[in-house]
DNA sequence: AACGCGACCTGCGAGC
DNA sequence: TGCTCGCAGGTCGCGT
Protein backbone atom coordinates (compact mmCIF):
# COMPACT_ATOMS: atom_id res chain seq x y z
CA UNK A 1 0.00 0.00 0.00
CA UNK A 2 2.54 2.53 -1.30
CA UNK A 3 2.33 5.93 0.27
CA UNK A 4 4.34 8.47 0.35
CA UNK A 5 6.68 7.04 2.40
CA UNK A 6 6.66 4.07 0.72
CA UNK A 7 7.44 6.01 -2.87
CA UNK A 8 9.73 7.77 -0.90
CA UNK A 9 11.88 5.18 -0.04
CA UNK A 10 11.52 3.00 -3.35
CA UNK A 11 13.36 6.69 -5.20
CA UNK A 12 16.11 7.22 -2.91
CA UNK A 13 16.54 3.13 -3.07
CA UNK A 14 16.44 3.33 -7.26
CA UNK A 15 18.42 6.21 -7.54
CA UNK A 16 21.76 4.98 -7.32
CA UNK A 17 21.13 2.31 -9.08
CA UNK A 18 19.64 3.68 -12.25
CA UNK A 19 20.94 7.01 -12.88
CA UNK A 20 23.23 7.74 -15.56
CA UNK A 21 22.49 3.91 -17.30
CA UNK A 22 21.50 3.55 -20.53
CA UNK A 23 18.25 1.48 -21.50
CA UNK A 24 19.15 -0.69 -23.88
CA UNK A 25 16.14 -3.03 -24.23
CA UNK A 26 12.75 -3.42 -23.09
CA UNK A 27 10.36 -6.42 -22.56
CA UNK A 28 6.76 -5.64 -21.60
CA UNK A 29 5.37 -8.47 -20.36
CA UNK A 30 1.63 -7.42 -19.95
CA UNK A 31 0.54 -4.68 -21.59
CA UNK A 32 -2.12 -3.85 -19.30
CA UNK A 33 0.86 -2.31 -17.01
CA UNK A 34 1.50 0.57 -19.87
CA UNK A 35 -2.48 1.35 -20.87
CA UNK A 36 -1.79 4.99 -19.71
CA UNK A 37 0.88 4.83 -22.49
CA UNK A 38 -2.20 5.82 -24.77
CA UNK A 39 0.52 5.19 -27.73
CA UNK A 40 0.77 1.46 -26.97
CA UNK A 41 3.54 -0.68 -26.74
CA UNK A 42 6.09 -0.67 -29.30
CA UNK A 43 5.99 3.14 -28.85
CA UNK A 44 6.72 3.13 -25.31
CA UNK A 45 9.60 0.41 -26.37
CA UNK A 46 10.67 2.92 -29.02
CA UNK A 47 11.01 6.03 -26.78
CA UNK A 48 13.19 4.14 -23.54
CA UNK A 49 15.57 1.84 -26.03
CA UNK A 50 18.84 4.53 -25.98
CA UNK A 51 17.86 7.23 -23.37
CA UNK A 52 19.51 7.82 -20.44
CA UNK A 53 18.14 7.94 -17.28
CA UNK A 54 18.82 11.44 -15.95
CA UNK A 55 17.81 11.08 -12.35
CA UNK A 56 14.65 9.74 -10.33
CA UNK A 57 12.35 12.39 -8.78
CA UNK A 58 9.06 12.47 -7.20
CA UNK A 59 5.97 14.20 -6.81
CA UNK A 60 3.22 12.84 -3.78
CA UNK A 61 3.30 9.08 -5.11
CA UNK A 62 3.93 9.81 -8.70
CA UNK A 63 7.61 8.77 -8.98
CA UNK A 64 9.87 9.58 -13.13
CA UNK A 65 12.92 8.96 -14.45
CA UNK A 66 13.68 12.08 -16.53
CA UNK A 67 15.55 10.72 -19.63
CA UNK A 68 18.38 11.99 -21.97
CA UNK A 69 17.93 10.60 -25.85
CA UNK A 70 21.46 9.31 -26.67
CA UNK A 71 20.35 8.87 -30.07
CA UNK A 72 19.76 12.24 -31.07
CA UNK A 73 21.77 14.08 -28.33
CA UNK A 74 20.93 15.21 -25.11
CA UNK A 75 19.50 18.62 -26.13
CA UNK A 76 16.88 16.77 -28.31
CA UNK A 77 13.42 18.33 -27.29
CA UNK A 78 11.02 17.72 -26.33
CA UNK A 79 12.06 16.23 -22.98
CA UNK A 80 10.18 12.86 -21.71
CA UNK A 81 10.28 10.82 -18.46
CA UNK A 82 9.53 7.40 -17.67
CA UNK A 83 6.89 7.66 -15.15
CA UNK A 84 6.27 5.22 -12.65
CA UNK A 85 3.49 5.03 -10.24
CA UNK A 86 2.91 1.77 -7.96
CA UNK A 87 -0.71 1.87 -7.31
CA UNK A 88 -1.77 -0.54 -5.08
CA UNK A 89 1.32 -3.69 -5.64
CA UNK A 90 3.22 -2.10 -7.85
CA UNK A 91 7.37 -2.53 -6.58
CA UNK A 92 10.98 -1.62 -8.51
CA UNK A 93 13.06 -4.13 -8.26
CA UNK A 94 16.68 -4.25 -9.52
CA UNK A 95 17.65 -7.75 -10.60
CA UNK A 96 20.19 -9.50 -12.35
CA UNK A 97 19.89 -11.40 -15.50
CA UNK A 98 19.92 -14.93 -13.82
CA UNK A 99 17.20 -14.05 -11.61
CA UNK A 100 13.75 -15.73 -12.11
CA UNK A 101 11.02 -13.89 -13.52
CA UNK A 102 8.74 -12.98 -9.96
CA UNK A 103 5.00 -14.30 -10.73
CA UNK A 104 4.05 -10.63 -11.59
CA UNK A 105 6.41 -9.41 -13.29
CA UNK A 106 4.93 -6.99 -16.01
CA UNK A 107 8.05 -4.89 -17.59
CA UNK A 108 11.44 -5.11 -17.35
CA UNK A 109 14.38 -3.08 -18.58
CA UNK A 110 17.35 -3.66 -19.35
CA UNK A 111 20.37 -1.31 -18.65
CA UNK A 112 24.24 -0.55 -19.69
CA UNK A 113 26.63 -2.17 -17.20
CA UNK A 114 27.51 -0.73 -14.10
CA UNK A 115 30.11 -1.33 -12.05
CA UNK A 116 28.58 -4.18 -9.59
CA UNK A 117 25.08 -3.23 -10.42
CA UNK A 118 22.12 -5.67 -11.57
CA UNK A 119 21.25 -5.42 -14.97
CA UNK A 120 17.69 -5.14 -14.99
CA UNK A 121 14.97 -2.99 -13.45
CA UNK A 122 11.84 -4.92 -12.94
CA UNK A 123 8.33 -3.60 -12.60
CA UNK A 124 6.00 -6.07 -10.64
CA UNK A 125 2.38 -5.22 -9.75
CA UNK A 126 0.15 -8.09 -8.61
CA UNK A 127 -2.92 -6.00 -9.43
CA UNK A 128 -2.31 -3.46 -12.15
CA UNK A 129 -3.46 -0.97 -10.11
CA UNK A 130 -0.24 0.93 -10.77
CA UNK A 131 1.73 0.91 -14.27
CA UNK A 132 4.53 2.69 -16.53
CA UNK A 133 4.09 5.29 -19.12
CA UNK A 134 6.22 7.74 -20.83
CA UNK A 135 4.90 11.61 -20.43
CA UNK A 136 6.26 14.80 -21.54
CA UNK A 137 8.33 17.06 -19.21
CA UNK A 138 6.79 20.63 -19.19
CA UNK A 139 7.49 23.69 -17.55
CA UNK A 140 6.29 24.48 -14.25
CA UNK A 141 6.12 27.65 -12.36
CA UNK A 142 6.71 26.53 -8.96
CA UNK A 143 10.41 25.75 -8.49
CA UNK A 144 10.24 21.92 -10.03
CA UNK A 145 9.18 18.52 -8.98
CA UNK A 146 10.31 19.02 -5.19
CA UNK A 147 9.57 15.85 -3.15
CA UNK A 148 13.03 15.24 -1.43
CA UNK A 149 14.94 14.69 -4.79
CA UNK A 150 17.63 17.61 -6.12
CA UNK A 151 15.90 18.64 -9.23
CA UNK A 152 18.27 20.30 -11.33
CA UNK A 153 15.28 20.87 -14.07
CA UNK A 154 12.73 23.25 -13.78
CA UNK A 155 9.88 20.83 -15.32
CA UNK A 156 7.90 18.79 -14.30
CA UNK A 157 6.60 15.25 -15.58
CA UNK A 158 2.81 16.70 -17.43
CA UNK A 159 0.84 13.87 -16.00
CA UNK A 160 1.94 15.14 -11.86
CA UNK A 161 1.69 18.53 -13.01
CA UNK A 162 -1.83 18.71 -11.23
CA UNK A 163 0.00 17.15 -7.90
CA UNK A 164 0.74 19.49 -4.89
CA UNK A 165 3.24 18.82 -2.86
CA UNK A 166 3.23 17.14 -0.09
CA UNK A 167 4.24 17.99 3.84
CA UNK A 168 7.80 16.94 3.55
CA UNK A 169 8.61 19.04 0.60
CA UNK A 170 10.64 21.76 1.44
CA UNK A 171 8.33 24.45 -0.80
CA UNK A 172 5.13 22.95 0.53
CA UNK A 173 3.58 26.16 2.05
CA UNK A 174 1.06 25.86 4.56
CA UNK A 175 -0.15 29.34 3.85
CA UNK A 176 -1.26 28.23 0.32
CA UNK A 177 -2.36 25.14 1.59
CA UNK A 178 -5.02 26.04 4.37
CA UNK A 179 -6.20 28.92 2.05
CA UNK A 180 -6.94 26.72 -0.56
CA UNK A 181 -8.22 24.34 2.31
CA UNK A 182 -11.00 26.78 4.01
CA UNK A 183 -12.33 27.79 0.33
CA UNK A 184 -13.07 24.04 0.27
CA UNK A 185 -16.53 22.95 1.73
CA UNK A 186 -16.41 19.15 2.43
CA UNK A 187 -14.91 17.23 5.42
CA UNK A 188 -11.17 16.76 6.15
CA UNK A 189 -10.40 13.34 5.16
CA UNK A 190 -11.26 14.24 1.78
CA UNK A 191 -9.30 16.99 1.22
CA UNK A 192 -6.33 15.23 3.06
CA UNK A 193 -6.81 12.61 0.05
CA UNK A 194 -7.40 14.83 -2.54
CA UNK A 195 -3.83 14.92 -4.49
CA UNK A 196 -4.10 17.83 -5.67
CA UNK A 197 -4.49 19.85 -2.70
CA UNK A 198 -1.94 18.41 -0.11
CA UNK A 199 -0.13 14.78 -1.72
CA UNK A 200 1.58 12.29 -0.62
CA UNK A 201 -1.62 10.98 1.75
CA UNK A 202 -3.57 8.17 1.24
CA UNK A 203 -6.14 5.64 3.36
CA UNK A 204 -3.85 4.88 6.29
CA UNK A 205 -1.83 7.84 6.44
CA UNK A 206 -4.79 10.03 6.81
CA UNK A 207 -6.59 8.30 9.33
CA UNK A 208 -3.13 8.12 11.41
CA UNK A 209 -2.58 12.00 10.86
CA UNK A 210 -6.14 12.36 12.07
CA UNK A 211 -6.04 10.34 15.08
CA UNK A 212 -2.45 11.61 16.01
CA UNK A 213 -4.44 15.18 15.57
CA UNK A 214 -7.42 14.34 17.49
CA UNK A 215 -9.84 15.38 14.44
CA UNK A 216 -12.78 13.66 12.98
CA UNK A 217 -12.91 12.52 9.37
CA UNK A 218 -16.09 14.88 8.79
CA UNK A 219 -14.89 18.00 10.31
CA UNK A 220 -16.12 20.78 7.92
CA UNK A 221 -13.08 22.79 5.94
CA UNK A 222 -14.55 26.13 5.45
CA UNK A 223 -14.38 26.87 9.21
CA UNK A 224 -11.62 24.72 10.15
CA UNK A 225 -9.40 26.62 12.51
CA UNK A 226 -5.60 27.64 11.46
CA UNK A 227 -4.14 26.19 14.59
CA UNK A 228 -6.29 22.49 13.66
CA UNK A 229 -4.96 22.80 10.32
CA UNK A 230 -1.21 23.33 11.45
CA UNK A 231 -1.35 20.66 13.84
CA UNK A 232 -2.85 18.25 11.24
CA UNK A 233 -0.10 18.93 9.01
CA UNK A 234 2.09 18.53 11.84
CA UNK A 235 0.76 14.84 12.42
CA UNK A 236 0.63 14.04 8.69
CA UNK A 237 4.55 15.19 8.56
CA UNK A 238 5.34 13.22 11.58
CA UNK A 239 3.74 10.32 10.44
CA UNK A 240 4.79 9.78 7.50
CA UNK A 241 8.58 10.75 8.63
CA UNK A 242 8.28 8.09 11.06
CA UNK A 243 7.20 5.68 8.48
CA UNK A 244 10.13 6.73 6.13
CA UNK A 245 12.41 5.90 8.84
CA UNK A 246 11.10 2.41 9.35
CA UNK A 247 11.28 2.04 5.43
CA UNK A 248 14.98 3.43 5.69
CA UNK A 249 16.35 0.43 7.04
CA UNK A 250 16.37 -1.33 4.17
CA UNK A 251 18.31 0.94 1.88
CA UNK A 252 21.25 -1.18 0.89
CA UNK A 253 19.41 -4.10 0.23
CA UNK A 254 19.53 -4.56 -4.22
CA UNK A 255 15.48 -4.82 -3.81
CA UNK A 256 14.02 -1.76 -3.96
CA UNK A 257 11.11 -2.60 -2.37
CA UNK A 258 7.97 -1.21 -1.58
CA UNK A 259 7.59 -3.36 1.63
CA UNK A 260 10.28 -2.07 3.27
CA UNK A 261 7.91 0.04 5.83
CA UNK A 262 6.10 -3.28 6.01
CA UNK A 263 7.62 -2.91 9.85
CA UNK A 264 6.23 0.74 10.22
CA UNK A 265 2.49 -1.34 9.53
CA UNK A 266 2.89 -3.92 12.16
CA UNK A 267 3.90 -1.86 14.94
CA UNK A 268 2.90 1.65 14.48
CA UNK A 269 -0.54 1.97 13.08
CA UNK A 270 -2.77 3.76 16.31
CA UNK A 271 -5.68 3.63 14.82
CA UNK A 272 -5.72 2.14 11.21
CA UNK A 273 -7.17 -1.45 11.05
CA UNK A 274 -7.45 -1.52 14.50
CA UNK A 275 -11.03 -2.01 14.98
CA UNK A 276 -12.20 -3.07 18.39
CA UNK A 277 -8.81 -2.88 19.91
CA UNK A 278 -8.89 -0.20 22.68
CA UNK A 279 -7.19 3.20 21.66
CA UNK A 280 -3.81 3.36 23.22
CA UNK A 281 -4.11 7.47 23.91
CA UNK A 282 -7.41 6.50 25.91
CA UNK A 283 -5.95 3.58 27.48
CA UNK A 284 -3.31 5.59 28.91
CA UNK A 285 -5.38 7.72 30.96
CA UNK A 286 -7.38 4.84 31.70
CA UNK A 287 -10.58 5.32 29.37
CA UNK A 288 -11.44 1.93 27.55
CA UNK A 289 -12.25 2.95 24.09
CA UNK A 290 -12.23 0.72 21.20
CA UNK A 291 -11.11 2.40 17.44
CA UNK A 292 -14.39 2.38 15.23
CA UNK A 293 -14.29 1.58 11.56
CA UNK A 294 -16.85 3.43 9.17
CA UNK A 295 -17.48 3.11 5.55
CA UNK A 296 -16.49 6.75 4.31
CA UNK A 297 -16.14 7.06 0.44
CA UNK A 298 -16.08 3.13 -0.37
CA UNK A 299 -13.58 2.88 2.35
CA UNK A 300 -13.00 2.23 5.33
CA UNK A 301 -11.80 4.93 8.44
CA UNK A 302 -11.30 4.32 11.83
CA UNK A 303 -11.42 6.92 14.58
CA UNK A 304 -11.34 6.64 18.36
CA UNK A 305 -15.19 7.91 19.38
CA UNK A 306 -13.75 9.47 22.48
CA UNK A 307 -10.68 11.75 21.52
CA UNK A 308 -12.00 12.22 17.64
CA UNK A 309 -15.68 13.40 18.10
CA UNK A 310 -18.01 13.73 15.27
CA UNK A 311 -18.49 17.65 14.71
CA UNK A 312 -21.18 18.72 16.35
CA UNK A 313 -22.34 21.15 13.79
CA UNK A 314 -21.33 19.06 11.15
CA UNK A 315 -24.42 18.03 7.64
CA UNK A 316 -25.21 14.38 8.65
C1' DA B 1 -17.28 22.86 -7.36
C1' DA B 2 -18.37 18.87 -4.97
C1' DC B 3 -19.34 14.33 -4.72
C1' DG B 4 -20.70 9.67 -5.56
C1' DC B 5 -19.79 5.86 -8.13
C1' DG B 6 -17.94 2.57 -11.47
C1' DA B 7 -13.91 0.83 -13.67
C1' DC B 8 -9.56 -0.98 -13.32
C1' DC B 9 -7.31 -5.73 -10.83
C1' DT B 10 -5.93 -10.00 -7.88
C1' DG B 11 -5.67 -12.67 -3.80
C1' DC B 12 -7.34 -13.85 0.41
C1' DG B 13 -10.43 -15.14 4.01
C1' DA B 14 -15.13 -15.79 5.61
C1' DG B 15 -19.27 -18.08 5.10
C1' DC B 16 -22.20 -21.41 3.11
C1' DT C 1 -14.42 -29.66 -0.75
C1' DG C 2 -15.45 -25.77 -3.64
C1' DC C 3 -18.04 -22.08 -4.49
C1' DT C 4 -19.34 -17.03 -4.01
C1' DC C 5 -18.79 -12.85 -2.00
C1' DG C 6 -16.75 -8.93 0.15
C1' DC C 7 -12.77 -6.45 0.88
C1' DA C 8 -8.36 -4.09 0.21
C1' DG C 9 -6.22 0.06 -2.16
C1' DG C 10 -5.17 4.85 -5.78
C1' DT C 11 -6.55 7.27 -9.71
C1' DC C 12 -9.40 8.71 -13.41
C1' DG C 13 -13.49 9.91 -15.68
C1' DC C 14 -18.32 10.51 -15.90
C1' DG C 15 -22.92 11.84 -14.36
C1' DT C 16 -25.57 14.62 -11.18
Amino acid sequence: MPELPEVEVVRRGLVRWVRGRTITSVDVLDPRSIRRHALGTQDFVGNLEGATVADVVRRGKFLWMPLLDTTHGAAAPPPVALMAHLGMSGQLLMQDTNAPDEKHLKVRLRLSPGDGMPEQLRFVDQRIFGGLFVTDMVPTDDGGPGGLAESPLPLIAEEASHIARDPLDPAFSFENFFSRLRKRKTGLKRALLDQGLVSGIGNIYADEALWRAKLHYAKPTDKLRRADAAGLVDCAREVMLDALAAGGTSFDSLYVNVNGASGYFDRSLNAYGREGQPCGRCAAVGINSPIRREQFMNRSSYTCPVCQPRPRNGRW
